[in-house]
DNA sequence: GCATATTTTAAACATGCGTTTTAATTTAAA
DNA sequence: TTTAAATTAAAACGCATGTTTAAAATATGC
């Protein structure tokens, strides 16, 4: 028989949730705490800070997506050729892998990164560019291999579009839905907003310069 | 001769160029009026509100923006044939043109525009949409025409990756040219960005589907 | 030049935030 | 059962925000 669910762990999924709604600096501790149904001070009292909290909710999907990503670049990287669209289908298993964290897991998280790294100059992003730092070097050069006649320089700044594109795409998928749904009559899932999103990125990144 | 700058244009010029850099969110009114040198009540005074300044702040270059590009639409719309690229290309002329309200005008006004998008569910977002609903139901149409076998759904979801990377670009602009200043010995202005931004762009929206 | 309207100023207000404190309560170990 | 530790609870703290007030200063129109 399982524990009843901890005031840790209900805190942890209230603040998930709420974070992933309206953002972390929207979104206050009182909000989160009402939601979870806990005191205000046991925030403090089992995570120390509100950017401690944060960063908590972030590790619970790191630790999963991190092993996955790094193991599907291990896979491609001794290949002698791949394509860009290889590259960036390395992060369908990963990211479709963080169901196993939660019902929706894939587009939470997405949404969660994608509010880290609007956070400009806050220390979730160089909470998030740690965690990444990694992963975006390994991007860069498998990106480089599939891409030999780009720069490095354009290449530099195509995977910042790559990740603008990403991001602002799930931060405002919820809201862009509604519309999508309004204007064609047709809801669409957050899956599908990845499968839309991996070909635009590919024709992106392959496009010729200038 | 002209009059000494007014109170109300002193806020004004404090407040987009504060704003421009940190968002509107995290600039209060106390560091605008201190920037601008000020009292602090004049803000409520000359505008009634923050949200009243903001909107004011973005009035300036909407006013000069939206003829321009909806100018460039019509120039473009009767033709029988074009790309997408050349619908994009038809927001150089009047971001360019932007350079005419300020210095730096059209770096300024789409960081603005990023934080307005990234504000998900403020005002920002209704009153930015509200200021772009037809420029962006023109830019759907438009594409379609360029890209007839993309289906309007996808070509929704398109734009708004487009929207996605060029806000991005934007708005993390700064610290990404330091970063590639650092990286590859080469200090990239603001306009290349752009620059290098659209081949980026054109390529996403043409690329298959699937 | 005076009366009136406009603008500027300093101070306070009301609200919401993250955090801290201190005491009560529950849990676990001896 | 008793004692000690861990957790929960209520309240307050300190701070920053946008906004309002009311008096002082300035500019405007006759």
């Amino acid at each position: 028989m399982a524990k009843r669910e901890t005031t840790k762990d209900k805190i942890l999924n209230a603040a998930e949730a709420l974070f992933a709604e309206h953002g972390f600096e929207q979104t206050s501790l009182r909000q989160i705490t009402a939601e979870a149904d806990v005191n205000l001070a046991s925030v403090n009292y089992h995570f120390g800070s509100k950017k401690a909290l944060i960063q908590a909710v972030m590790a619970r999907y790191l630790e999963v997506l991190m092993p996955a990503l790094n193991a599907e670049f291990d896979q491609l990287e001794p290949r002698a050729q791949f394509s860009t669209r290889d590259v960036f289908d390395c992060f369908r298993e990963p990211l479709n892998a963080l169901k196993k964290v939660r019902k929706g897991g894939p587009t939470i998280f997405l949404s969660l990164l994608g509010f880290a790294y609007a956070d400009i100059q806050g220390h979730l992003r160089r909470y998030t560019m740690e965690h990444f730092g990694e992963v975006m070097h390994r991007l860069l050069a498998l990106l480089h291999v599939a891409n030999p006649n780009l720069s490095p320089a354009d290449m530099f700044w195509r995977l910042h579009f790559v990740l603008g594109a990403s991001v602002f795409a799930q931060v405002s998928g919820p809201a862009l839905r509604e519309i999508a749904a309004a204007d064609f009559g047709e809801s669409i899932a957050a899956d599908q907003v990845v499968d839309r999103l991996i070909p635009f990125l590919a024709g992106g990144v392959d496009a010729p310069t200038a």
